[in-house]
DNA sequence: ATCTTAATTTCGGCA
DNA sequence: TGCCGAAGTTAAGAT
C-alpha cells in the first residue's frame, strides 16, 4: 500500500463524469492497484475512487496542464468497465509504502442471519406453540425466513428483519399467497419479526393478518450468553 | 489528518458487534475525528470505522492486554450513538500528520443532465425524424429540455426525467400550452422521456397527448462509447 | 425534521 | 458467473 499527500484535482468519468478542484488530499493506493482519495472529513466514502482490478499509469502532462502546474497525471484504469480517473498531480507533499499482507478479515456478529439462527432455536419468541419446520424454507419465489407448525395444525411462516418495513411484509405477503396453495401447509398464517418494526409496516401488516413481533436482541442473546458462560 | 501504519486488533460493539484480528492495517484519523480502517485490499470500505462525530482517547491496556502485547488501547465512541470502537495496538510502525485544510467538494455531472446531453446527441431515441433545435430552450416559465423539430415542420418539446412522475407531465403540459401560442413553433407536440413512467404519469401524459418514451441508459451510453472510440 | 429513494452503492450467498 | 437481497448500508433529495 502506497500513501500520498498530494495537491491535485480529479477527474473520474464511468458512470458518471465528476470533477475535484485542486486541493490537499490523501490519495491511497492498494496493492490491488485500487486508489481511493480521501478529504480530512466526510464520512469513510471516498470523494473518488477506482475498483479494482484496475492500472495506475503516469503520463506527461500536456501544455495545458504544465500551465496550470501540474507535474504528472495518473491515468487510472479499470480493467473491466471503461471507467478512467485522471489524477492531476501538483505536488506530492509526502509518500509513504508499506506492505500490509493479507488481512485475516472481519469477523461479524448479530446480522439478520444470526437472528435467525437465534430465533429458531427458541420459537416461543416468535409465538406459543410454536415447533420449527425448517429454516430458509425454499419456494419458487424465494426463501421464507422459518417456517414452522402450530399446535393447531396449521403452518407459520417467519418473515425476520432487522428492521421491518413495508417491502418485508409485501414479501411475506407474497410467500402467504404461495404458501396457502399448498394443501399440505394450509393455513398458513404469517409472522413479521423484527427489532423494530415501523407503524406503517405494522398497519398494513395487521390489515392483512399478519402478526407483529417485536424482538429484543440482547433478551434472544441473552440465553445464549448463558450458554457462552458455561464454557 | 493523521495517518498510522499499525499491528492492531479490533473490537467494535454498536448495531452489531465485530472483530479484527491482529494484523498490520492503515489506521486514518480525520480531523472530525471519524476513524477509517483500511487493509491492502478490498473496495473504498473500510474494515472497521467510526462516523462523526467522535472522540479518540487513549487507555491504558488491561493485564490480560499487556500479556499479548498490547501497549495501548484506543477507545473511539459515538456521541449520539453508543457505537464503540476499540483500536488494540500491538505496534505503530509509522505515523504521519497532515493539515489538509477543507476540501471544495465533488462536482456531479448529474444524471438527468448526462442523459439529456446522451438524448440530445442521439434523438431517434425520443422519435423518428427529429431534428434537435436546442438544449435547454429557454421560455418565460422555465427552460424546455429539449426542443426538436420533425419532418412534417411541427415542433417537439421534450421532458425528461430519470424518473416519471406526475408532476413532469405537469411541467410538459405548461411549456406546450405557452409553446404553442408561438406561431413560428406550432404545432408542438410533447414527449415525456424517463427511464422509468409510472403508471399514473403515463396515463395522464396519454390522456394529454403526450407520446411516453422509456430510455434504456445503457443503451443510450452504448453509443455513446463507440462514439467514443473514434477519438 | 422526517421520509423516500438512489448509489460510480458494496458485499455476501447461492443457483 | 450472474442474480438476489442485506448492509453498522450511506447520502441526497422531497415532503
Amino acid at each position: 500500500m502506497r500513501i500520498f499527500i498530494m495537491d491535485c484535482s480529479v477527474d473520474y468519468t464511468g458512470r458518471l463524469s465528476a470533477h475535484l478542484p485542486r486541493a490537499k488530499r490523501l490519495l491511497m493506493q492498494k496493492n490491488d492497484g485500487s486508489v481511493l482519495i480521501h478529504s480530512d472529513s466526510g464520512s469513510f466514502k471516498p470523494l473518488n475512487w477506482m475498483n479494482p482490478p484496475c492500472t495506475v499509469t503516469v503520463e506527461p502532462p500536456s501544455e495545458f496542464h504544465v500551465a496550470l502546474g501540474v507535474t504528472e497525471v495518473w491515468r487510472v484504469a479499470q480493467s473491466k468497465t471503461s471507467d478512467i480517473l485522471f489524477v492531476n498531480v501538483f505536488e506530492i507533499h509526502e509518500s509513504i509504502e508499506h506492505d500490509l499482507g493479507v488481512d485475516p478479515g472481519l469477523i461479524k456478529d448479530g446480522v439478520e442471519a444470526h437472528l435467525q439462527e437465534l430465533l429458531a432455536a427458541q420459537l416461543h419468541f416468535a409465538g406459543e406453540g410454536l415447533t420449527l419446520i425448517r429454516r430458509e424454507y425454499f419456494t419458487a419465489i424465494g426463501p421464507v425466513d422459518i417456517l414452522a407448525s402450530d399446535v393447531r395444525g396449521g403452518t407459520v411462516a417467519i418473515e425476520l428483519k432487522r428492521r421491518g418495513d413495508i417491502d418485508g411484509v409485501e414479501q411475506l405477503t407474497r410467500y402467504l399467497e404461495l404458501l396457502n396453495r399448498d394443501p399440505l401447509l394450509a393455513p398458513v398464517r404469517g409472522v413479521f419479526a423484527a427489532q423494530e418494526i415501523k407503524p406503517q409496516a405494522k398497519t398494513l401488516a395487521e390489515d392483512r393478518g399478519i402478526e407483529c413481533v417485536t424482538l429484543d436482541y440482547d433478551e434472544l442473546r441473552g440465553l445464549d450468553l448463558a450458554e457462552g458462560r458455561l464454557f
